[in-house]
DNA sequence: TTCTTAAGTAAGTATTTGCTTACAAATTTA
DNA sequence: TAAATTTGTAAGCAAATACTTACTTAAGAA
């Protein structure tokens, strides 16, 4: 019986929630699994997270905290859009590999629970990995560099699919997906799309 | 107490799923909310399909049934290669919307329960929409119309997220969703992507 | 008309769900 | 060191889950 202190514990849960619903799928995703998974018995969740609801929340606000406000800096430096481009969409690539539950998480635990607390923050987190990436977009057309006849919502709706796409080749070529040049080879498309 | 034959019941039990799903979320897809959406009792389910499961199956046979089978009719189609990829890209994107639980639940079930059967049937799918898609574009490149320099995988890869954009944009933006030229707009990308 | 079959039901089943309670023991604070 | 607080547990909660059972009754075939 080793005890550790709150933080730590969250931390250790919300982990154990991602490798569950990456591994076994959202139905297992269970407080008794969840418990089982962190090595601890099914109370102490409820000790460090005051509803299972809570717990999806949680990893929510560290997907805005640590992917959202870093895609904000990349959105906002003073690089070359086509540089800002790139290292945009990577960041979304890596992060989303690194965490491999998260995909799945946002996408079908908000339209599973179909709740409105959910539902708003999948909605924060989409509308500004769309509207950060339509300001990278936006400012190479006012540089003169890209094609100022496109629509930047339709591609950034487009560009809303590489996310979704790569989660989707992931679960179901789990083992050989060809992931390494996944972002470039997207990229090159997204400049094509913007090219003059 | 009316009465109606197998394959009727099985029709209704299988379009209110459907109607459940998007109405009101996974979660509520009990076969108890089934039943009542439907009119009947819990256990007249089980007399027109054996498990909950089959009945997620057969509608996936539907969509391999009425879209698979719709779209690659199209994608074999003797037309030019860009009216038949215009044709390929609505027949798809209205089907959405006219089914509208089935993205849901050919994303989110299939993750959900992380079923080997679900998953060949999804896997299914995906592929073979991701592949005519891609015999119309080879078409074009054979043709001369087209790019011959641009990865048709990748291309496929990035238009594949259009469905699941459009659903993500249907249930986020439930009331004002402007889908009216959607494929339009996602056509004209498309169309660039592949310009020489 | 009779008789078989198919479609219906209410009331169960065992299991799982998220969460609570009552109490024990480790750790921090006074 | 003593007291207060925090983290842990096992056992139990009501509600929900997919599915079954035993029985009824409507509809089509003989």
């Amino acid at each position: 019986m080793t005890r550790k202190p709150t933080d730590i514990r969250q931390e250790e849960i919300k982990a154990a929630v991602l490798r569950i619903i990456f591994r076994d799928g959202l139905k297992k995703l269970s407080t008794k699994n969840i418990a089982t998974e962190v090595g601890i018995s099914e109370g102490s969740i409820f000790r460090h997270f005051k509803t299972k609801k809570d717990i999806i929340l949680g990893i929510m606000d560290d997907v805005i905290e640590n992917l959202i406000e870093k895609l904000r800096d990349i959105s906002l430096e003073n690089t070359p859009p086509k540089e800002r481009m790139f290292k945009y969409l990577c960041e979304t690539v890596n992060y989303l590999r690194k965490n491999k539950g998260i995909t799945i998480l946002l996408f079908t635990e908000a339209s599973y629970e179909n709740d409105d607390e959910l539902m708003t923050k999948l909605n924060y987190i989409f509308n500004n990995q769309k509207q950060l990436a339509g300001k990278i977009i936006n400012d190479g057309i006012a540089m003169q560099l890209w094609d100022e006849n496109i629509s930047v919502n339709d591609v950034t709706e487009l560009y809303m699919g590489i996310p979704i796409t790569l989660n989707i080749e992931m679960v179901l070529n789990q083992d050989g997906f060809e992931a390494q040049n996944f972002c470039k080879r997207m990229f090159d498309l997204i400049m094509k799309l913007l090219k003059k």
